[in-house]
This record gives structure tokens, sequence and C-alpha cells, in this order.
DNA sequence: GATAAAAACAAACAGAGTGTATGCAATAAA
DNA sequence: TTTATTGCATACACTCTGTTTGTTTTTATC
């Protein structure tokens, strides 16, 4: 019958590895923050090795990137099935929802909002996030105030965008009631659209 | 004449080599971010040795806190300047030009908005600033909307006060145009403000 | 199906950084 | 002046990161 060694396919064992990884480290990058999760903890809860971890990531701050990468493709995700289950007239405020709702996944916050900009820079975070959110609003408020500059309303649309954010991070962090922020940002998202 | 050993005071001596320190931390942490800064660059930069500067600060996280302390009081003395130099309706204008213009210091941004948080943590961060701004932006929202409830005021103040330091931080990142900014944000305090 | 090649992983190594302990010099106190 | 204290320097132990080398498992080739 043979059935030691239960020879599993390359492809499949690269993936499960990696997704371990990516777990661990999530986990522990979470806990510790990005500066005190040391690379022998991360192998440690995956089961693994340091050799696998260097075999799968260049360095630790790659490892990062994929856990940030992971967090926000998940975001974007929840954002366009809520944004395209409803008529083109609700989809900001249904996105915003999702938004929220995406966004309460414990340690997603700390992640994508404080140690991801941190460790990897506003420009790579906007590299990752690319569809997230910003530019649906972006849109949005062209259609609504299509006599204002360019560079005014995607001033507008970053300084709203980070208002969502913040508002996100802080019901992840203290607890607060995430129905009274929801409430305040579903107001200045409607104040910014309407026109005139 | 024995103009040897120049005799400094020791309240004098420790308060010269602690700034030093402070100064070259802050170009080092500004440069390489919290993580990549080593102590051993920060000292050679101080013209200093390590054992000064554990012999000033309990761990490399405490040096980074006394740079944050100083920028952030660096901050609020601005906006209180500014804010206190005019009529007490226009202390809110007045105090967010302010606002945008120490902000604009090279480094600052990044040190209060992004290192700050992820190293020391929101909670500390908040203990750090507890006058800025955000405070004075409570009072304001409370007087034009004295119907609406303590909760919903805060997270107000939370959410545009986040806008301004997003705003802030995208200047000083991609160097943005200020003066768009601030007309955004500008408009956005003001409808706030208004009552009704 | 045996053998060579490549991929996945493990283990050992080198270098650097952090924090501590110890030692010395300068100022302050007695 | 002597002693104590404070400020700083040097040396050490430990841990972490990234690299290199070695081993096992899978895949390709004959």
């Amino acid at each position: 019958m043979q059935e030691k060694s239960t020879r599993t396919p390359n492809v499949e064992r690269r993936a499960q590895m990696r997704a371990r990884l990516i777990a661990a480290a999530r986990a522990v990058f979470v806990e510790k923050g990005y500066a005190d999760a040391g690379t022998p903890e991360i192998v440690r809860v995956a089961e693994a090795t340091r050799g696998a971890l260097y075999h799968h990531f260049e360095d630790k701050q790659a490892l990062f990137r994929a856990v940030v990468e992971a967090e926000a493709a998940d975001v974007t995700q929840a954002i366009e099935t809520a944004s395209g289950a409803v008529e083109a007239s609700q989809a900001l405020a249904a996105g915003s929802h999702a938004f929220f709702a995406t966004m309460a996944v414990a340690g997603r916050a700390q992640i994508l909002l404080v140690d991801g900009p941190a460790v990897l820079g506003a420009a790579e975070m906007d590299r990752i996030d690319a569809g997230g959110g910003r530019q649906s609003l972006l849109v949005g408020l062209q259609a609504a105030h299509p006599e204002r500059s360019g560079a005014e309303i995607k001033a507008l649309a970053i300084v709203l965008s980070a208002a969502f954010d913040r508002a996100a991070l802080e019901v992840a962090q203290t607890g607060a009631q995430a129905a009274v922020f929801e409430a305040v940002l579903t107001g200045m998202l409607n104040t910014a659209l309407t026109p005139g």
C-alpha cells in the first residue's frame, strides 16, 4: 500500500506554505507591531523554518507587504461586491457601509492604516490600494462638481477618504460606536456630493 | 591662567547632550524610518556614544518618544500663538492656517502622523498631543451644534482632525499644492461649523 | 522506471543592532 | 579636601536579519 510520503505537488505545497507564513505573520505583526515582530516567532507560529520564509519572501518587509496586499484585496473585494449589488445612485452609500464592515475585521485597520504606511511608505500603499474606494469617490465627486478643478476634486477625495480611514481606525482601536462614525461620515459624504 | 577643562555645570551639560541626541535622532529617524534607524548612526551624528544615549533614554523607543514630544510641542505652540493673536471668531481659521504652516517643516508630518502612531500607538500619541488642535475644534463644534450628542460631536472632531492631518501629510509627501488643500479644509471646517 | 535537474525546505554561519554591566572622569555635596 | 553622585565611555551578552550551504522531495528527461 505504500502510504508513506504523501507526495504533494509543488504548486500546492508552495501555495500552502506561503499561506501559512502569511497567516502567521499577520498574527504576529498585529500582536507586536512590525519592529518587534521577529521572524523566529513568525515561523514558530507557522510551524515552519526561517529557511522556508526566506525561500518564499525576499526579506521581512516583503513578507509584510504580502500581508498588506492580502488585506487590501479583501477590502477591495468587499466594497466592489457591495457596490455592484445595488443601483449606481446607491453605490457609494453601499460601498461605504461595506467599508466599515470589512475594516472591522480584527487587526485590519492597524495593518492597512497604521503599520502599512509606516513600513512601506505612502507611495507603495497607494500602488497596493489602486482600486480601493478612493477611485470611486473621485469619480462620484467629479460628477457632482463638474465646475471644480481637477486638483480641487482630487484633494477633496483624498481628504474625505482619510476621514473614512480614521473613522474605521477609531472604531477598531477604541471600540467607539461604529454607527455614530458611520452616520457622521455618511453626512460628510452627502454634503460633499451635493452639487452647488 | 588654567584655562583647561571649561567646567560646565551638570544641568547644562545634561540639557545640551539631550538636545544633541534628540536632534540627531530626529534627522536619522526622518531619513531612514524607525526600524532602519540604528543607534550607532544616531550617536555618530550626535557626536556622542551609545553610553550617553542609554544614560539619557531608557531605550530606542523612549528616544523616539522624546523626538515626537518635541515636534508636538512645536506644533501646539504655533497654533496657540496664532489663535491667541486674533479675535475668538477667527481663532479656528487662524489656527488651521498655522497648522498647515508648522506641519510643512521638513520631516514633521512623517514623524507626527506616520511613524509616531505606528511606533508609540494611538493612545500614547493622544496623550502627547493633548492640546493639539482637536480640543479647540471640539469646543467650536459644540458651540455650533448644541443640539447634537456628545458622541456625535466628538466623532466629527476626530474625523475632521484626521482630514487636516491627511492634508498636511499629502502636501509634505507629494509636494501637492498646499493652497488647494487648505482651501478644501477651510471649506469643510466652515460647513461643519455652520449651525443647522 | 531510472536518472538528472530543479524546486522546496532545513540548518549553520556571519554581521549588525539592542540593551546591560562595568569602569572612568567630572561635577556636586559634605 | 574627601566622598558621593552624576555624566559618559567601553566592553559584553544576546537576539535578530539575511546569506550560504546542505538535504529532501518533486519534476523533467531519457
